[in-house]
RNA sequence: GGGACGUUAGCUCAGUUGGUUAGAGCGCCGUGCUCACACCGCGGAGGUCGGAGGUUCGAAUCCUCUACGUCCCA
């Protein structure tokens, strides 16, 4: 040992504490990321350096819940690994603030209405809703006190999210945020409408609509789902125009009976054919309607032949079109039946009064209320319309069909003629198709999603949406002399004007007096589809429109990760977007996480009443244990919220707090790894980075994990780290080179072992990292410093054999199941014994045999060359132990 | 009705291109408080890989059919 040799820096273990204070470090280190900006994105650095992400903003009017950490979870151990990679990294977060959720919560945390034609009342603060207010009818405010409430709500509830993403330790550059209700978002939002309209993309029309009677607004076809109900088929006896006969259409909605404009069924139909070309008579409305046949009609449903109203589904607008039938709207937008007068032209009837005796029975009911009411006046003979008796044949039979809802909604919807705007997509199906397959799904066979959706889109998108706290359609119509709007040459708002509020702002040429004036000009009071914000998140991160530098180095971004469930929504939109906007894919590689799924495999959800809250399970289990559980699981798998996993976490995370303590605490003078059993572990561990790495670039990150736990479980605590533990520390002569080696191999596998954990356990590895390698490496945060490659292997020597590694612990391993086999603990000496295994094998052992001898405690032993045995096998015979103490 | 994914030890899950007696963790049984760690170690038991058929020298893995579960689309 020469006296100027360096010792290598250690840590006293003493001044550790004795376990790890996971909740107090998890702030510390926040605070010092925060404080070092360990997370920030560089704007200098080119794109080629740069890896961006597209965050989902959360919706944070919505129940924060553990599946929350599983994704985003799964999202930053990606980021981390790509930070560590050297990349420049731009992970924003959002707010997703704008839409129905946060009017719901507003109007039940405050009990309040929105009632647009009431007026602004400066300065009102409410408190939240006592029971007794709730008893009494909501308090109706104006729309802009409505979306004052709105923005209050949804800063108190960013807050808590905050609160637990900080905890997570997601590691989001904090400087980059954006809600989709501010004034970039908006401004964005509009950007895109002009761009959409400038390029002909967009239209209005006043059409039939998919409408929630509740919500009263339009949907688009994403926000519909199919929900399966119990109805009834009920036969009613029409007659047949100056005819004496009859026959009876089946129908599960008999309450539409007075808005029905035509019969049809099947052309080949030989029970119905000569009635085709003739008129119907509706029973209790004497109103006459066409025959036709049509193709669509199922010959085997109910009767075959059945009544078209206006409208009762979807299949009902095609045939109005078609047919260019009459239009007689019943429903309203509040889902009640409006008035109307049979014997107006719009409603002939043979028996005005009979039609207008009866209607009055049902008009202003809703649909349920009607349904009932018509059923019991379709019993009543005189309201035949081929005078053989009551119109209702029979009983109603019960069917279970398909009804369309509003996905939040509880009642079925309506087709109501109303004006709604659309961005045309129907006719860039191929173009839609072709980019998702420029795009790298992960897991791949989610494309299959995304493929079916857009295959089987049949409407436009409808972006215009009823409601008050979202962006506004950024249009004004001109008002003609009379008053009336002229929708079809709207005034659009200009760039420079954006954000901007038609229905306070006045477009350009015209004076604020001439609103809603004749010849002056109106605004459009709808906002816009959620979803139209949400498609621009890529762009509203970029800059798109505002700064063409920024926008080049983000966009398209890396990845893109989500749930799906709303691959139909937010990736159908958003690759719609960036493909209308510049024909381009908003993103190379989609990630898409599973859901939770409660312990009875049912999905987390608040409508299920199963979530399991995050900050608990933080506490309980610490933020790298629950992340090691959302990080252990595959993309695309849901997965069970497990708390024997997060227990796994929690050990893991420990382990590693003992196993740096240990490490870190052993001193030696600094000496090359030269030791075989040093080599040979520090070329398994080699294999292991290489591949980590490319499972890492695979976006196999739980492989990565899985991988490096096992190592470290494996090849490092159990094994090699008791195997060397008494070279470690070997005092004396001619020991230095020995000792140097093992403390320097040990030192080396707690580094690159905790540079790999990094990614999933960012708190222990940080707080291990600080002990010793932030200084002694120049990075200052583990998060920072490079992810390991060969360069750290670099002047170590192969070792002699790669199975010296294995050998030694097969070896070390049959002598502990000699002494448990002879019921001795594992730390008794063992006086003598004798190793037998093949010769080859013994051969293999001789360089690392020392080490063996010492961690089993063997003072004496021999070996005997057996050539039957097996390759790598070791027996002991002949053990003679110590005298227990 | 069309499609996707899953079904492997009591539980939660791995099993890459088909290749020797199918793995891990938890739990269980036995055992040891060896100076990093009882938030630990060591040893052990436990599965005809949902079912049937097929291809192959060889199938958890490929093909066909089928059952069950979850989801997507209609």
């Amino acid at each position: 040992m020469s006296s100027d040799s360096q010792r290598v820096r250690s840590i006293d273990p003493e001044t550790l504490p004795k376990h790890f204070e996971a909740i107090e470090a998890e702030k510390r280190w926040h605070e010092r990321w925060e404080a070092w900006g360990t997370y920030r994105y560089d704007p200098s650095a080119p794109r080629e350096e740069t890896f961006v992400v597209d965050t989902p903003p959360p919706t944070v009017s919505g129940s924060l819940h553990i599946g929350h950490i599983f994704s985003y979870t799964h999202t930053d151990s990606v980021v981390r690994y790509q930070r560590m990679r050297g990349r420049n990294i731009f992970y924003p977060m959002g707010w997703d603030d704008n839409g129905v959720p946060t009017e719901r919560r507003v109007q039940n945390y405050f009990h309040v209405r929105c009632d647009p034609r009431i007026a602004y009342e400066p300065g009102l603060t409410l408190e939240p809703a006592s029971a007794k207010m709730r008893k009494q009818r909501p308090r109706e405010i104006s729309r802009q006190n409505f979306i004052e409430l709105c923005h209050g709500v949804t800063e108190e509830d960013e807050q808590v999210f905050m609160e637990v993403w900080h905890r997570t330790g997601l590691s989001v550059d904090w400087t980059q945020t954006y809600a989709t209700i501010d004034d970039h978002c908006r401004k964005l939002s509009q950007l895109s409408f002009r761009d959409l309209y400038e390029k002909g993309h967009v239209y209005n029309v006043d059409a039939p609509f998919m409408w929630d009677v509740d919500f009263q607004m339009a949907l688009s076809q994403a926000d519909v789902e199919d929900r399966q109900q119990t109805g009834a088929f009920h036969d009613i006896e029409f007659g047949v125009d100056g005819e004496d006969r009859g026959f009876a259409i089946s129908t599960t909605r008999p309450e539409l009976l007075p808005a029905c404009v035509g019969v049809t069924a099947h052309p080949d139909d030989k029970r119905y054919k000569d009635l085709f070309g003739k008129n119907a008579v509706t029973p209790l409305f004497g109103v006459p309607v066409p025959i036709f046949p049509s193709e669509v009609a199922d010959p085997e449903k109910g009767t075959g032949i059945l009544m078209v109203c206006t409208f009762g589904d979807a299949t009902d607008v095609e045939w109005w079109r078609q047919q260019d039938l009459a239009l007689r709207q019943l429903i309203g937008h509040n889902g009640r039946l409006i008035p109307v007068e049979f014997g107006s032209e719009n409603f002939p009837s043979r028996d005005a009064e009979a039609a207008n005796r009866y209607y009055a029975e049902i008009v202003g009911k809703n649909v349920v209320q009607a349904r009932k009411a018509i059923v019991e006046l379709l019993r009543d003979p005189a309201g035949s319309a081929t005078g053989k008796g009551a119109p209702l044949l029979g009983e109603p039979k019960p069917v279970e069909h398909a009804v369309k809802f509003y996905e939040k909604g509880d009642r079925p919807l309506e087709y109501v003629q109303t004006r709604q705007w659309f961005v045309r997509l129907l006719d860039k199906k191929a173009a839609l198709l072709a980019k998702g397959e420029q795009i790298q799904w992960h897991p791949d066979f989610m494309k299959v999603r995304y493929r079916d959706w857009t295959e089987g889109l049949q409407l436009d998108w409808c972006i215009s949406r009823q409601r008050y706290f979202g962006v506004p359609i950024p249009v004004w119509y001109p008002l003609d002399a009379e008053g009336q709007a002229d929708y079809a040459n709207p005034i659009v708002g200009e760039r420079e004007q954006f954000p901007v509020d038609p229905m306070s702002d006045i477009p350009g040429g015209y004076t604020a007096e001439q609103r809603d004036q004749p010849g002056g000009f109106t605004g459009e009071s709808d906002i816009f589809d959620t979803w139209f914000t949400s498609s621009l998140t890529p762009q509203i991160g970029s800059h798109w429109g505002l700064d063409d530098a920024r926008h080049a180095n983000l966009f398209p971004a890396d990845i893109r990760p989500q749930s799906h469930e709303i691959i139909r929504t937010w990736a159908f939109y958003t690759i719609a977007k960036a493909m209308l906007h510049e024909d381009q894919i908003p993103w190379k590689n989609v990630l898409i996480s599973g859901w939770v799924l409660d312990p009875d495999r049912k999905k987390m959800s608040k409508s299920a009443g199963n979530v399991q809250t995050p900050l608990p399970l933080l506490e309980q289990f610490t933020a790298d244990g629950v992340r090691y559980w959302a990080s252990i699981a595959r993309l695309g798998t849901d997965t069970t919220a497990d708390p024997k996993i997060f227990k796994v976490g929690k050990r893991l995370s420990t382990k590693l707090f003992n196993a740096g303590k240990f490490v870190l605490s052993q001193t030696a003078d600094v000496h090359p790894i030269a030791n075989e059993l040093d080599r040979s572990f520090v070329a398994k561990l080699r294999n292991l980075v290489e591949r980590n790495t490319l499972s890492f670039e695979d976006f196999h990150q739980a492989v990565a994990l899985k991988e490096t736990e096992s190592f470290f479980w494996t090849h490092f605590t159990d094994t090699f780290l008791e195997l060397v533990k008494n070279r470690a520390r070997a005092e004396g002569a001619g020991e230095a080179a020995g000792r140097g080696s093992a403390v320097a191999a040990l030192r080396l596998g707690l580094d690159v072992l905790l540079r790999q954990f990094a990614p999933f356990l960012p708190y222990i590895s940080e707080e291990v990292w600080s002990w010793v390698y932030a200084e002694e490496k120049g990075e200052q945060s583990i998060h920072r410093a490079p992810w390991p490659d060969s360069g750290d292997f670099q002047g170590i020597e192969l070792p002699s054999s790669e199975e010296s590694f294995d050998v030694a612990v097969a070896c070390w391993t049959a002598i502990n199941k000699s002494k448990a086999d002879a019921e001795v603990s594992m730390g008794r000496e063992a006086l003598r014994l004798t190793i037998a295994a093949s010769p080859k094998t013994l051969v293999l052992l001789e360089p690392v045999l020392s080490d063996v001898l010492a961690a089993a405690r063997c003072l004496e032993h021999e070996l005997a060359g057996r050539p039957e045995m097996e390759e790598g096998v070791f027996e002991i015979l002949d053990a003679e132990y110590a005298p227990k103490v």
